[in-house]
DNA sequence: TTTTAAAAAGGGTTTTTCCCTGTTTATTGG
DNA sequence: CCAATAAACAGGGAAAAACCCTTTTTAAAA
């Protein structure tokens, strides 16, 4: 329940304006909250924090910004402002995006098609529950643990998820070796050990698949 | 300038509600813009359309929904509301998805992180001028046309594009060349002639630019 | 330390990809 | 109509990628 009096403090980190901005005067009209300050992007949010004594106990982030953006800030914000509750904001339910999310510390996910009751529930859940996660959200969540990708697959190591990345430009494998200072042999056992685990008939399928699982970006 | 007395009339089409009931409360504190309806989609915007006698003078319109998106609708409302001015709304500036939106029409394009005095100026700029781009757009399109890839590269023949979307999956040269019937070696020389032209040093790279210039989606 | 497992690298073969070149099939201009 | 030209189509051979199996090195467990 609501802590009597005095209302709990949000931050807003989103670069579109006229979203974020209704989005603060949204806020400021729930009983039980106010908005501290609104950054444009994860940069703005550390100098606000640093310089001013700002602290607020909910951050609504912004993933898609273009300076710094919402997982490296909720990266960041996990490690230095734990106390701080993450709400991430985002138009996409993608299931890898919001598990990206959510293991670097979002407490929760809110889509932005949201609804004023919505959001004022969402925020009162994220204080006396400590989460919040929309219908919508919950829905993707459980679809992607039933399929249990995320425990076979998703768990590469620092090594292959460096060799995927660079497998996935215009390099050939001996440039991949010769930048990852490994044998082309090397490279080469990482590739079908891949192809193998992955199910992949060649590099394509390795592409789609990692731009599927958001492991890289166009 | 204005049409002296009467506001001018808008519809929004766009289903985050949020966004899309902020962008109306904020229209309608312009002195010369007026908010007819709104419609969460291109379905919805036909049935009032037929329905009631609404008749908006301009039309913003969200790219990104569900059920008929904003491609569709715009193509339904050139050839039913010619006289409609549309203003696509996204949250994108890839310069395909520009261009895809004006050639179906759009006098306008807006990315969603509005100040609100550039959304006047942009309705404004849309009555009186008839289009109204943002810098962000203007720039964006610049580039494209100065890189005169829209002329050189993308008039692909029928028998390239379906060599592009087949190469862009996990089959090989062999299976495509069966598939379009004609020799692996003729199948090859589509294969060399697009590299050159498109500058490529693999199919990786074919991938990542048929993605890129939105010939095959994920 | 010995055992075991995993990561890294090699050898050698098959298949795919790549590049240069030639042939056939349309297209066009005289 | 027929030569000239371009395009679509196809081949040979080299290079790279993909594949499979073995060996060394490194790290972790027993």
């Amino acid at each position: 329940m609501m802590s009597k009096g005095k209302k709990h403090t949000v931050a807003i980190v989103d670069d579109h304006s006229l979203f974020a901005g209704s989005l603060e005067k949204l806020i400021n009209t729930f009983p039980d909250f106010e908005v501290l300050f609104h950054a444009k992007n994860g940069q703005e949010l550390q100098n606000i924090l640093a310089e001013k004594n700002a602290d607020p106990e909910i951050i609504l982030l912004d993933i898609n910004m273009p300076v710094m953006n919402g997982f490296e800030t909720a990266e960041w914000l996990s490690e230095n402002h734990s106390r701080i509750k993450i709400m991430a904001l985002s138009m996409e339910d993608d299931e890898h995006i919001i598990l990206k999310m959510l293991r670097r510390g979002a407490r929760g996910y809110l889509l932005k098609d949201i609804h004023p009751e919505i959001l004022n529930t969402a925020l009162h859940e994220l204080i006396d529950k400590g989460y919040y996660h929309s219908e919508k959200v919950s829905e993707t969540l459980l679809n992607s643990l039933s399929s249990d990708e995320e425990g076979i697959l998703l768990n590469f190591k620092e090594n292959e998820l460096t060799f995927i990345e660079l497998a996935c430009s215009e390099m050939t494998y001996k440039e991949i070796a010769e930048i990852m200072k490994l044998s082309p042999k090397t490279i080469d056992g990482y590739r079908q050990d891949l192809f193998k685990r992955l199910k992949l008939k060649n590099r394509v399928g390795l592409v789609i698949f990692a731009l599927k699982k958001n492991l890289i970006k166009l």
